[in-house]
RNA sequence: UCCUGAGUAGCUCAAUGGCAGAGCAUUCGGCUGUUAACCGAAGGGUUGUAGGUUCGAGUCCUACCUCAGGAGCCA
């Protein structure tokens, strides 16, 4: 390959696809691969792609150099080239731009006998997955990639500008932080240990050194789940606040999640289009709703009206007043909600709690609109949390779950002991919890009590204990699988299309 | 772990128990504005594996393998 470094260098400089708008009418080098080529005649018109978009050439045989025409009439499917020619703006190319190919290098050939696997036709899921490695070449896979990593950014940048440290917990740990998923076990040394499936425990110590802290990374579960929901790996993104109740938990979920979609309405919407995202559907996301903003009433009202469904189905989000929403401050809590940087315009989310959401449930079965009646007590299933979901055009949270139902370390709400300080956020249009979060536990005795409860090994926990012996306080957080809020964001039926190489139950490859 | 479904050409799919087929891709030929281009021709098969029923099995039966998406569990 040392041969193409002279190549590299080039005048006129290289441009990138994106970036052609802006060199109309310019002689521009670009480097990148053939994504697919028609012919008519003595008319060759070859797409290219660079990484940024796609590009149609157009070669006649009269305006090149009979090597060149030969040489661009030869190339096949994801053979890679440098070609220069001049930006023109066409109506009748695909892009509206189009480039006069006066000279293309070849740099790699793929050979006629073994062409590119992904053909331009369907293709179905097995055998994209197994060749993944190639998929990701595809315009809407790219695309969904590059949303991807805004949303990351996104996520980071929130917690960045408004005083969080990001601390990352261990991803090899002692024991099960929950005491409930089902782990990958590994040998350390002769000892057993887990690849971590939450860094939760130890950024609540970070959160007691540094006060409003986060963490970001890979987690796993080795649940035996296969469905269009789950992965075996996945990044999740975790904050955690000390001095903070469970109302400024969900005022922090609120305000996060309205900037991650601030951000890709911002900067994808020719990515959204390729994807084919509804966007109007995330418009509605981060709208005003009315009684807060009364002159941003309307944007919220073309939204809803956009898509008006059963109208004799209650529409709850319109005004935030039909639910209760919580008091600030829990009674006996020296919490309250820090100043995290949101608004008076951050749109809020309808909220639900526990008991609200299994009347509305219950209503729903009565009603032949769901199969399965909700019993009291039970934690959301799949298709509940779909149904509840639905009903609502801004993610919602649901709170106040029954504590037997929830992992051991969520502090019990003092109105109704056997209720958790807990909320769950689910995402419209069915995607179902995109994170869930608590505020947690502060006593030491109730946490001792609890893990015992929960048959945990208590030597195992005694540094998470020591945070309730040396000035415990309350302090709350919560996690966002990035993977789901991906799929979410970007409107796709699986998670395996958000990440660059899923694992799942049956795939390990590539 | 349970339930359901699918495995036929490189890919996507057809084929009443009776000759193994089409489109795309590949190769060759044609076409100066193509839009997953189009037109003509050619090559391409151990029908997931192992048994069984039958004169005859891609098709029916049994077991297994692989994959899919739903439940449970979760983000």
């Amino acid at each position: 390959m040392s041969e193409l470094e002279p190549k590299l260098v080039t005048n006129p400089p290289v441009a990138t696809i994106a970036s052609l708008a802006a060199h109309v009418g310019d002689t521009v080098t670009l480097r990148g691969w053939l994504y697919n080529m028609r012919q008519s005649g003595k008319l060759l018109f070859p797409i290219f792609r660079d990484g940024t978009g796609t590009i149609q050439g157009i070669v006649p045989k009269a305006a090149v150099s009979p090597e060149v025409f030969e040489r661009v009439k030869s190339l096949t499917q994801e053979s890679s080239v440098i070609v220069t020619g001049s930006v023109r703006a066409d109506a009748r190319a695909p892009s509206g731009f189009e480039l006069d190919v006066a000279n293309l290098e070849i740099v790699h050939l793929v050979p006629a006998s073994d062409p590119f696997p992904i053909s331009h036709k369907e293709h179905g899921t097995d055998f994209l997955m197994e060749h993944r490695h190639l998929w990701i070449r595809t315009p809407r896979q790219s695309a969904i990639l590059r949303i991807r990593a805004t949303i990351m950014r996104a996520a980071q940048e929130y917690f960045d500008t408004n005083g969080f440290v990001r601390t990352d917990p261990p991803i090899l740990t002692p024991a099960a932080c929950e005491g409930t998923s089902t782990l990958f076990e590994l040998d350390y040394f002769g000892d057993p240990a887990f690849l971590t499936q939450s860094g939760q425990l130890y950024i609540e110590a970070t959160a007691l050194a540094l006060g409003k802290v986060y963490s970001f990374g890979p987690t796993f579960r080795a649940e035996k789940s296969k469905t269009r929901r789950h992965l075996t790996e996945f990044w999740m993104i975790e904050p955690e606040v000390a001095f903070m109740d469970l109302e400024g938990d969900m005022q922090l979920a609120e305000a996060f999640l309205t900037h991650i979609v601030t951000r890709v309405l911002e900067l994808h919407r020719a990515d959204l289009t390729v994807i084919g995202r509804d966007i109007a559907k995330l418009e509605a996301v981060i709208a005003p709703i009315p009684s807060e903003s009364e002159n941003e009433a309307v944007i919220l009202s073309e939204a809803r009206s956009a898509e008006s469904k059963d109208p004799e189905e209650a529409r709850p989000v319109t005004t935030a007043g039909t639910f209760s929403t919580t008091e600030p401050g829990a009674p006996g809590s020296a919490a309250s909600s820090p100043n995290l940087g949101w608004s008076a315009t951050t749109p809020r989310f309808p909220r639900l709690s526990y008991d609200e959401a299994h009347a509305m449930l219950d209503a729903a079965f009565k009603a032949g609109k769901l199969e399965a009646p909700h019993i009291y007590g039970d934690d959301l299933g799949s298709p509940d949390e779909t149904y509840i979901s639905s009903q609502f055009d801004k993610p919602v949270m649901v709170h106040r779950y029954p504590a037997a139902s929830k992992a051991f370390y969520m502090q019990p709400d003092p109105a109704d002991p056997t209720k958790a300080l807990c909320v769950d956020v689910l995402a419209p249009e069915g995607y179902g919890e995109i994170i869930g979060g608590s505020q947690r536990v502060d006593s030491y005795d109730l946490l001792r009590a609890r893990i015992l409860e929960h048959n945990l090994p208590l030597a195992a926990f005694e540094w998470y204990l020591d945070l309730r012996r040396y000035g415990s306080v309350p302090h709350s957080g919560f996690g966002m699988g990035i993977e789901r809020a991906v799929a979410w964001i970007c409107g796709l039926d699986h998670v395996r299309e958000t990440i660059p190489f899923p694992r799942t139950l049956n795939r390990i490859y590539p």
